[in-house]
DNA sequence: GGAGGCCATACTGCATGCAATTCCTATTAC
DNA sequence: GTAATAGGAATTGCATGCAGTATGGCCTCC
């Protein structure tokens, strides 16, 4: 059921996936420019065959748009899309805790969400200690509720409206030392109290908890892209234009 | 913004897709079937390469699974996947006609998608008649209140979510001679208040609507794996393993 | 000076050959 | 009879050549 989509185990084409998406994110390219299968031979160090898969697995993740006449170019992202994004992956996480509050058999099933809570508060960095040890728990967390759903259709979804830049819960996470305010506090309470409708069987409250805690990711996007120093550490934040 | 995606113009690979779908919602594969490239090049009668594309473009859409080791089998549905899909479709659509809700700008936005009420609502097959107009229009409405959410990334989500079998609007809907009770007229009033729920920028009652509405047709759905009739005429409920 | 058409270039779509890997089968050992 | 192993057939991954087509620039004509 958790099987990715596409995830042949190709050795080369899902190099030239991860190359891709790095550069662009990177923003080696300009929004709107086309990217050509000749052009990309040389810069990759692969054929065609393979960079043409690869382009076409990212034009699925939305990263790249088809052009009619064929071929591919860098789509561009406007500020609204990401914001709409990130809403969706909310609406969607709430329908999967609310599944996860209808269809809960037993609170065992919660066990290891709750460890993925607690671990996580206990580690919210102060400093920058540690970031990417919370960044991982709290990934696993929502990993953990997509699972808790039960739902294969809806696990697709959420991976399919996760690979949009910034969309993924785990893309805006701040430590404390970046907000002006204790982000990282307020994401951790909304989390327990994820958990504790589930464990009630509240699935509307578990829904309304969920969507609004992907409004922290808006919150941080917006922060960030207000920010030098975290603009410098996001990669493909360079790709949203705020038309 | 509506560009669907990866829609090369390529006249074989797109051909291919048409025709693999087709059959394999003829059921002439079984669930859980390997579809070797070679195997294909017979039956479809082109080559390995755009065969290729085309399987890798059903993987996207859900129909097919990546095997780990490479190459693609059949994938097999359970009822519960396709009534979730048919919910996820509903809680996207509810969210777009939130959006729509939210960002109306003007009440004259809404004329299309009006005219198209009323039309479905005259043209409501009550024999076979007019059966196919009926499935356009109802077709077009559903597009059209996709549209008013203003939102590309909702839109790409719809889409995607809808290509699962049977999660499409229009999947599942029947004239008033198949069903025994007048599912239609039920379906007409649902469209007729959601409008109006987005009129009066009543988000949250043309949320709930639509979700509602769907509903429809995961009753649909079940009533037509009790029908033999119904059976014949949808490709595709061979798919189905009630699991 | 601008617009339209024509030509050359460049790019993609498709076919196919080759190599590596997988997977099935048959055989053997226990 | 079962399990492990080895061998061979089959399948995919990748590379590359060829042909058709779009695209962009340039020239001409108005």
């Amino acid at each position: 059921m958790l099987a990715t989509v596409a995830s042949n185990s190709d050795k080369q084409t899902e190099r030239l996936v991860l190359a891709l998406r790095k550069r662009i994110l990177n923003g080696e390219f300009s929004p709107g420019e086309r990217l050509t299968e000749l052009g990309l031979v040389s810069l990759l160090q692969a054929s065609r065959t393979p960079i043409r898969l690869a382009l076409e697995r990212l034009a699925n993740e939305g990263l790249l748009d088809a052009i009619p006449s064929g071929g591919f170019r860098l789509r561009s992202f406007g500020l609204a899309d990401i914001r709409d994004a990130i809403e969706i992956r909310g609406v969607l996480e709430g329908t999967a805790v609310r599944f996860a509050a209808e269809r809960l058999e037993s609170a065992e099933e919660l066990a290891q969400v709750k460890r993925l809570t607690l671990e996580a508060t206990m580690e919210i960095p102060i400093t920058l200690e540690g970031f990417a040890r919370y960044l991982e728990t709290n990934k696993r967390f929502h990993r953990e509720l997509w699972r808790l759903a039960k739902s294969a259709s809806l696990f697709r979804e959420l991976e399919h409206a996760c690979k949009i830049p910034f969309a993924a819960p785990e893309a805006l996470v701040f430590g404390v030392a970046d907000l002006e305010q204790s982000t990282a506090f307020i994401a951790a309470e909304q989390h327990r109290a994820i958990v504790e409708a589930i464990e009630n069987r509240e699935g509307a409250r578990a829904e309304a908890l969920a969507r609004e805690h992907s409004r922290i990711s808006r919150r941080n996007l917006e922060f960030a892209l207000r920010s030098k120093e975290l603009s410098n550490r996001l990669p493909g934040l360079t790709l949203i234009s705020n038309q």
